[in-house]
This record gives C-alpha cells, sequence and structure tokens, in this order.
DNA sequence: TTGAAAGCGTTACCAC
DNA sequence: GTGGTAACGCTTTCAA
C-alpha cells in the first residue's frame, strides 16, 4: 500500500516529463513501472509550449470565441502535438459538474432491468454524459449509496430504477442539488415513469376469467420486503380486485409468496400443485416466476395449456421463445423515458411529461387457454 | 446555459451555509432552486467546527493511526452532524486514483455482452470500484473513447469486451500507465480470458458429421468487419477444417455472411433454403444468429430438427427455452474473471493465470438430429 | 484578446 | 499528534 501510495504520486508530479517502462519479468509485465514522470501532458504544458497562458488554453479547449483564430490553431496544434486531453477529474471539480449520471438499480442481473438499462444507455448515447452504474443487491447497499451518493460529484444526476424513495431522501437529495428521475415508482416531487401494476393485475385477472378458469392462484414476492417494492403487491391486489369482481372466490391458500427468483416460484407451485383442489390457471407476478411456474407443472406431469395455464407479467426477452402468455410493459422505453427525464431536468429544461403512466398490453400466447371441462 | 452556469457557481461557492428552496410553479418544480448556497459540508467546514486542521480531518478520513482518541471521535461527531461525505471528485485528483472501473464494450445491447457484464458486476461487488459503462456501438465511437478515456482520470483501469486492440493503442495506455484487462479477445502485453473459438467451430461441426450430416452450411458475421471481429471467422475456420478433414466439402454457396443480427441471418437462411440442393444442417456463428435461421426456416414450412438440423454457438439465456443446441461458452465467468484480472493488476498483485483460455461445452437439445434419409 | 490569480475539495509533506 | 500549505488540473473572474 505504502508503495502503491509512493507510485500514484510520482505519475502525479508534474516536474520532468520523461518516462520509462520497463517489463521487469513475466510476472509484472502487466504493472506499469515507471522510473520517472509520466508524460501525461496538462494544460500547463499546453500554455508553456504554446507561450500563452493557461487562461487561453481553457478557453480554447472550451470554444470559447474571446480567442483570435491565429491563438487558437496555435494551441490547437501543440494540444495535438503532445496528445493532449483534458482531465475528466479537474474540470469536473472545478465546474461543480461531471457529465456523468448515475443509474441507481436493484438486482442489475435482472433480465427487466437490463432491459431498463438498455433504454438509458441508448437515450444517453448521444447527450455528453457518461453513465455509471450502482447495483444494489441489499438493502444494506442501498442505504450505503443513499448516503454517500448523496453528493454533486459522484455523478451530476441519478436514475433511480424501481427503488421506492422516503420523503425524507428526496429532501436530502433536493438539499444536495442532485437532480433525480424514478423509473418505475413514483415520488410526487420527482419526475418519474411507471405503468399501473394494479391495472395490470386485473387484466391478467381478467384474461384468465374470461378462459373460463374459477380456480385461479396468485405466484408474486413477499408483499412485505426489505426495499419496498411494491409492484407484485399491486399485482396482487388488482388481480384480486378482478376476481372478487367476477364473483370468484380465491382461498388464501391460492395465493403464494417468495423471493423473486425462477426457482423459489418453482418450489411454491410444486406446492400450489400438490393442493386437493389443484389451481387450473396461476398469475405469476413476473416472467422470471412464470418460468419457475412453468417449469414446476411439467415437473408434476402437467401439460400446459391443457392442464394449467399460466400468465406472467413483463414480456422479457426470452418470453416469446417460451410462448408465454403475459401482461406486456414496455421495459426499454422505461429507461429510454426515465434518462430523457433526466437529461431535461439537467439541461434546465422542464420535462413535458414529467409524470407517465406507460401503457400495458395483454399478449396472448401458447401457455393460456380456455378451461377444459 | 449562462443561467445554469450561475446556479452551479452558487452551489460552489462555501461562503454562507444557509439554503432556501422554493418550487417556484409547477413548471419547474423538478429544478433546484436556491437562494444562496448549498450546504454541502467540506472538509474545511469540519475542521473549523471540530477546531482542527483540515489535515486531522483528512487523517480521520483514511484511518490514519496518528490520530489521537479524542480528536478522532469529535471530528467524527462533527461529520456526522454536518451529514458530511467526501468529494470523490476532490480525492481523485488528490490522490491520482478514483476507485472507477471502466468498461468498455460494444453492443451493449446484445445478450452475450449483458451476460458478460453481470459477471464483472459480481466481481466489483466486493471491491470498492465502481462502474462506469462506455459502450460502442460505431466505429467511431471506438476511436473516440480510445482516444479521451486515455487519461488516467476517467478510471483507474479499463476492462474491454471484443474489440481488438492494435499495437499502438496498448502502448498508449501503458504510456498513461492506465491498466487493462480484455475478455473475448487476447493481446501478448495484457491480460485476458478468451475462448478457443476454432476449436468451438471444429466442435459444432463435428456434432453435425456425427449425425451424419454432410450438406452443412454456415451462417455468420463479415468476415472482415469495422471493429476486427474475429470470433465469427475463426468459428468458420474450425467449422471448415473439421469438414475439410472429414472429407466433406462445402461450396462457397454454403457460406453466408451478414451483419450480427437475427433478422439479417434470417435473410440469408431464406437464400440458403432456395438453393437447389439445400444445406440439411446450419452452424449458426452466435445464437442471436441461430434464432434467426429457425425463424427462417419454419417461415419456409420445414420443421427442426426433422428438415434441418440448427447448432449455435453461445448458450445466452434464451438458448435453453427454445431448445437450441450449442456450443457453450462462459459468458458470465468470462465477466467475473476480466474483473478479477483488472482487479488484480490494480492491486498491485499480478494475476495467476494472465492469459486464460475458458472452456467450451457441446450443448446438445433440441435443434439437431441425426440426419434422416 | 490575453495573462495572472483565485478558487474547486481533497491528500501529503513538512514543520512544530 | 497536529496545523499549515503546496500540490492535483482545470475554470473563471479581473485587469490590462
Amino acid at each position: 500500500m505504502k508503495r502503491f501510495q509512493y507510485r500514484t504520486k510520482l505519475i502525479a508530479k508534474p516536474l520532468d516529463k520523461t518516462c520509462a517502462i520497463r517489463y521487469t519479468s513475466f510476472w509484472n509485465r502487466f504493472h506499469i513501472e515507471e522510473d520517472r514522470e509520466t508524460a501525461m501532458a496538462t494544460i500547463a504544458d499546453i500554455a508553456a509550449k504554446a507561450g500563452v497562458g493557461v487562461g487561453t488554453v481553457s478557453r480554447v479547449l472550451n470554444n470559447n470565441p474571446a480567442v483570435s483564430e491565429k491563438t487558437r490553431s496555435r494551441v490547437l496544434a501543440v494540444m495535438h502535438e503532445l496528445d493532449y486531453h483534458p482531465s475528466h477529474l479537474a474540470q469536473g471539480l472545478s465546474r461543480g459538474r461531471t457529465f456523468t449520471v448515475g443509474v441507481i438499480a436493484p438486482f442489475f442481473t435482472h433480465p427487466s432491468v437490463v432491459e431498463r438499462l438498455r433504454g438509458i444507455v441508448e437515450s444517453l448515447r448521444v447527450s455528453q454524459y457518461d453513465l455509471v452504474l450502482f447495483n444494489v443487491d441489499s438493502p444494506a447497499q442501498r442505504a450505503e449509496y443513499f448516503q454517500t451518493l448523496m453528493r454533486r460529484d459522484r455523478a451530476d444526476g441519478f436514475i433511480i430504477i424501481s427503488l421506492p424513495m422516503q420523503d425524507d431522501e428526496v429532501a436530502r437529495f433536493r438539499h444536495a442539488a442532485i437532480p433525480l428521475a424514478l423509473i418505475d415508482v413514483a415520488h410526487t416531487d420527482l419526475p418519474y415513469v411507471i405503468i399501473d401494476n394494479i391495472a395490470g393485475g386485473r387484466m391478467a385477472a381478467q384474461h384468465l376469467l374470461d378462459l373460463g378458469h374459477r380456480r385461479i392462484a396468485f405466484v408474486g414476492d413477499h408483499h412485505r420486503n426489505a426495499y419496498g417494492f411494491t409492484a407484485s403487491r399491486d399485482r396482487c391486489q388488482g388481480f384480486l380486485d378482478a376476481l372478487t369482481a367476477a364473483g370468484v372466490a380465491t382461498p388464501a391458500t391460492y395465493r403464494k409468496e417468495g423471493q423473486h427468483d425462477r426457482h423459489i416460484a418453482h418450489r411454491l407451485t410444486t406446492e400450489l400443485l400438490a393442493l386437493p383442489e389443484r389451481p387450473t390457471a396461476i398469475f405469476a407476478a413476473s416472467d422470471t416466476q412464470a418460468l419457475g411456474v412453468i417449469e414446476a407443472a411439467q415437473a408434476a406431469g402437467l401439460t400446459i395449456p391443457g392442464d394449467l395455464s399460466v400468465i406472467g407479467f413483463d414480456d422479457i426477452e426470452v418470453a416469446p421463445y417460451v410462448g408465454l402468455t403475459t401482461i406486456r410493459q414496455p421495459l426499454y422505453q422505461s429507461g429510454a423515458r426515465g434518462a430523457t427525464l433526466l437529461l431535461d431536468v439537467l439541461s434546465d429544461a422542464t420535462p413535458d411529461v414529467p409524470h407517465e403512466v406507460l401503457p400495458l398490453e395483454l399478449v396472448v400466447r401458447r401457455t393460456t387457454s380456455p378451461l377444459a371441462h
């Protein structure tokens, strides 16, 4: 550690610009060994070599028109010659903004999050913003991020996916002057893009009801969870609403909750199918879970949709390949839209539609069919 | 813009620490409006309030043992009181390292890249490094990144996925003292993790040969492409080698190249199937392309694997659901391993296995079968 | 149109 | 143990 700092400091010092690299042996040939200073040019080097002040170089860098064409081209030439590129860090510190957007997302590993991320990346592409990814995979990490990221210098703004925010957290971000945009979660004081999960749950139930099913079960996340996710609960809510409205009773044993995981869903389904009066249809709170449901049914020797109809939620990438009937939500678009929202605020523009509810769509494929009598 | 800078500047000035936020109207309620200065505490504030020097605060911050317990706790208390968090930017500038890892990847949108990214995120999780994502979606962008990222301050090191590097580029990164780790592409002077694409191509061909196929076609990427990708070409190479070794001739018309895209693969396959002597089996250079092959075959009214056997490469997430026979490469693991490689170098350790070739595996599912006579 | 100098928020060195 | 101060590499006044 000592040694490392020493080396780092060497790199930083701008005294002598000679650089000597050697491969000491096979074992450290991937390390950067330097005898003297590294040759990374700074604005001062450019200024000196071009015979101007650093201010002028900075002006050239920022396309400030108050520089004579002659001076500008001379400075530009020196920059090119020295392969100069400004320090992002120093610019950030000086300007108070970094041109970086942070994305705070739980379970980056889940297909739906990846899909949203794609949308974000696409929206950011045309902007000059970099993307820093903060993957939340424990409640502790969520807390830690919300502590340490509350500074203007990690990113100019953050896109937060699926994580509900407390009022005081929002207030603190605002206090730190950090713009936020929410995806898949709402907060009055923030721009966001969401879907109507309750309506989605209703749509799923209605589809099953329309097919003649009456013994319909639910497999979803824990209603209470450490992150405060409500998607699964809301979908269940809408689902139950629709059933109740149709006069269909749902015994408590027909509602299974567990971690958002294919294998857990598999296990829950196995329990469901072992019930004396087993359901003829299952609504899974997500496609990932629906996949587990399908596997469990097949493992139990049931055919789908003959013996069991299954409907999921999200329409993730694999859904069409599995032939999964599902409620489609525009994942990619939510990412793209969320990023645009943040970009709007960052560019001092006001989002035209700061609170957007994306449309849902029933996609009927091959895992649901009319109830066989 | 003027206005924005003004605001930014206000935020930066550390004079008066009072802060007043107001929602001027609905239309700018998402913007941060401040009358005076923002209250973001700096190390100087802490020092002043705790009645110590900034040096001492810095020592507390960095767990330097040369601070008396009494002073330390006092400083800590003030930090807590003022909700202080150090500036990542300033630390980076001062220390010469940012604790950030950059990932330069082409087509972040492709499933295989996403899978590798998962592995990277997982490896980085336990480290204290942040992840900055640089998505390359054009040769121009590749060039731009390789220009502007050649600084020590965007990231402490980079993980480069699938992008072949020129010797001079490697030299320039080294000159800038920026450690690199490569995934899915090799370079003698750099640590990397790859697979043996030629062997993979051979395995695919052999599987088809073993099933009795003799009229075997290939669908892959353009051999020459703007990024210099060689995976598809190498797989084709191994494929042809195996066929030749088995005494099986492959007419040029059986080799189709196009963009790495499902729809393009679809089109190429349609051409293939329209041939007077149409192939009984197709090797697609990637699963994504295999998907297109399958769609084309189905569109042409052929059954798989009855009329046509299809084998892919990669084993992406959807492959099992489609029942796709494929050559599996450990995508996730390549990401995890690549990140570890970089972390090793960053921590001044030498990677135990700097050049690793990950194993390939034939996964037989439902898209290949013995040739029907 | 330009140069000099004062920030930006840290770390690290040098005294005491 | 601790305080001051010079970096780090830029931007942005303020004069000239």
